[in-house]
DNA sequence: AGGCGCGATCGAATCGATTCGAGTGTACTC
DNA sequence: GAGTACACTCGAATCGATTCGATCGCGCCT
């Protein structure tokens, strides 16, 4: 405890400085209820006077039942999200729409696995104050990109009573979910290449599980794959390229995708994929770059389609192919569907459809007759 | 009140259905205070049975009297800040720190001048939880950009005893401010102009005034203006060029710095600017692409600089002339200060300087000799 | 003049947990 | 066997405000 005065001014010691009951000082600055004009002077005058700076937050909210926050939940670590324009264009919908109803924004980081071991709660050294998705005082929450991990804070948030809404991810008992379609997106971005000739392409997908393991896809990576955003595109791509083989990125960056590009582009011409999926613009954009090092041609030698539809900085002369995606709506969607549920009206599922931009990243492969 | 089950159970509830007391139940949640196995062992199962969600944050944060959140109070608009990318990386930095005490962040939107005007709180139909600047469950403020507008919620996060940090901002009493440069990094792009020869430079402003009002730079928008990182940069650079014509931009976009370059670069060559300073990269995007409309050369005819140090996208093949700042490093100091504060340590003030990066964005004026 | 209505104010209960000091019972020591 | 320590548990006060119902005047209508 810092420098806590025990000598702060509290709302009855105003109270007792005016000359009037905590119940009528209480009024004087709530707004609600008939105060004489004179009395709430007198009120005002006293805080005034005593530094006073307004009800506790604290109490206030606890005697009110809501603290007009809502938590955004997003996964892991925090300087992740701020560095995903994507995750950045959804927290802006997000605020955007709660902000209507005066309400503030709470980031939160998913918890670790070594909290979510059930009952222990052993809490070593912890500095006493760990705000967790569990207990952050919130009157609502929204997920981002809802993983299985947070399955038991789910639950938690559930048992509280409090609304909450993903943005993509596994649809869970009482979770209102905005959907993507990145399912068919990707697929329809993966007919695109098809319709140009390709037929060797890969994939660099986004993290596939909570660890971010870096590399070839494998049965067993799948297994314990908990991105339903990654899982799904991988789904789409392999419905028209079901043998395609994929790489796993250990985060949505641009060295990731280059590094991507390094291992699935050493192979000669006449073995390597003609045309690589990339989950995320950023990833195109490294795997453009990663063939380049290479001297290999893009589009030329190599097609790249990438999803998002963000601008991705210093790929020019490139144009991205890609699938472009609301992702602005989809945070004011998630927004809205919060601000209802708050308002004890119901909400609906909204799903996203992303569309295929054709940029200059993609052609037919080299050998292949013009279609 | 959507779903409010006056049924949530509560803490008292589990005690009574594991037969044990309040007190003795919360010992069991909360770890401080010797529990026999068994009793923890029956207090957790019953509190699994009702769907306890454990300890009501509200009342335990009204109890300790931390809430383990940290406001971050940003100028107005929410939206405006997810699309700054210095303050992404100023949010992303402070993140980084206050993570280290498991502290959340808390989005806050300076409150506009309607609540502002003292002590009236009209509050007309507000949606009964407007989570302001003054009245949020927080345990330490971080103000992006302090404003004189801001005066009054600072004193009242001063009288609640709050500590508070200013990234940048005029000194005030109490808050402990982050500094950079602002001045004497835009004289030395200043400078780095005048030894190329240029002697008619054209300046655009970050927004002066609260209401961000757009256009030429008089003494009436000087005398409204709050902006300290604005007015800084202005005079730094009026340090070397003194008669320098201003516009102010109503935020830090690529369109307006475009509508700005529109206005300044009309005029006939021997009159235009032969250089324009930007006080941040966006804007300087936006001159340059507005120059381009115009068939305006740069850098031949016309020199550019900026101030921030962000790649933009879409400029190539310019590389942009800037000062950088380290904007991450700046939320990291904040963040540390507010631990440290927290902690009842004292934190001093840092200073952050901004170097000149050249790129191919200015050159000698057209007319000059070449030096 | 009696009664009604209403604005202003107050008392007391409540929100849900934390925490301190006091009170148990058991075990261990001299 | 008495005394002390210790581990555990409980009761009650507390955090700081909000809110419901009751009370008290007082003007006004009939």
């Amino acid at each position: 405890m810092p420098d806590h005065d025990s000598s702060r001014p509290t709302l009855a010691d105003v109270a007792a400085r005016a000359g009037v009951s905590a119940s009528t000082a209480s009024l004087a600055f709530s707004g609600s209820g008939p105060v004489a004009d004179a009395t709430k002077e007198r009120v005002l005058a006293a805080a005034r006077e005593l530094h006073y700076a307004g009800p506790d937050p604290r109490a206030r909210s606890l005697r009110r039942g809501r603290s007009g926050i809502i938590g955004v939940v997003i996964e892991e670590r925090v300087r992740e999200a701020f560095r995903d324009p994507i995750q950045i264009a959804q927290f802006d919908g997000i605020a955007e729409e709660i902000g209507r109803i005066d309400a503030a924004l709470l980031i939160l980081a998913a918890s670790g696995p070594a909290q979510q071991l059930a009952g222990v709660k052993a809490m070593p050294v912890q500095p006493a104050h760990p705000v967790t998705v569990e207990d952050a005082p919130m009157d609502a929450a929204v997920l981002m990109g809802c993983t299985p991990r947070l399955a038991d804070s789910i639950s938690a948030l559930r048992d509280r009573g409090l609304p909450v809404v993903a943005i993509e991810g596994f649809p869970v008992e009482g979770v209102l979910v905005i959907e993507q379609d990145n399912r068919d997106a990707t697929e329809r971005g993966a007919q695109h290449l098809r319709q140009l000739g390709h037929g060797r392409v890969g994939i660099v997908t986004l993290p596939l599980d909570a660890a971010h393991h870096r590399g070839l896809v494998t049965d067993e990576l799948l297994a314990i794959s908990s991105s339903a955003t990654a899982l799904q595109r991988l789904e789409g791509a392999r419905a028209v390229f079901p043998d395609a083989v994929a790489h796993a990125a250990a985060g949505s960056f641009v060295d990731e995708g280059v590094r991507a590009a390094r291992e699935m582009l050493s192979g000669p011409a006449d073995e390597r994929p003609t045309a690589i999926i990339a989950q995320s613009d950023l990833l195109a954009a490294g795997v453009i770059r990663g063939a380049e090092e290479l001297g290999i041609k893009v589009p030329d030698e190599l097609s790249v389609i990438g999803f998002d539809g963000v601008r991705v900085d210093g790929l020019w002369p490139y144009e991205l192919t890609t699938l472009e995606q609301p992702a602005y709506e989809k945070g004011r969607a998630a927004g809205r569907a919060i601000v209802r549920m708050l308002e004890g009206r119901e909400a609906e599922s909204v799903s996203f459809t992303s569309v295929l931009r054709v940029g200059n990243t993609t052609a037919p492969p080299p050998s292949a007759p013009i279609a």
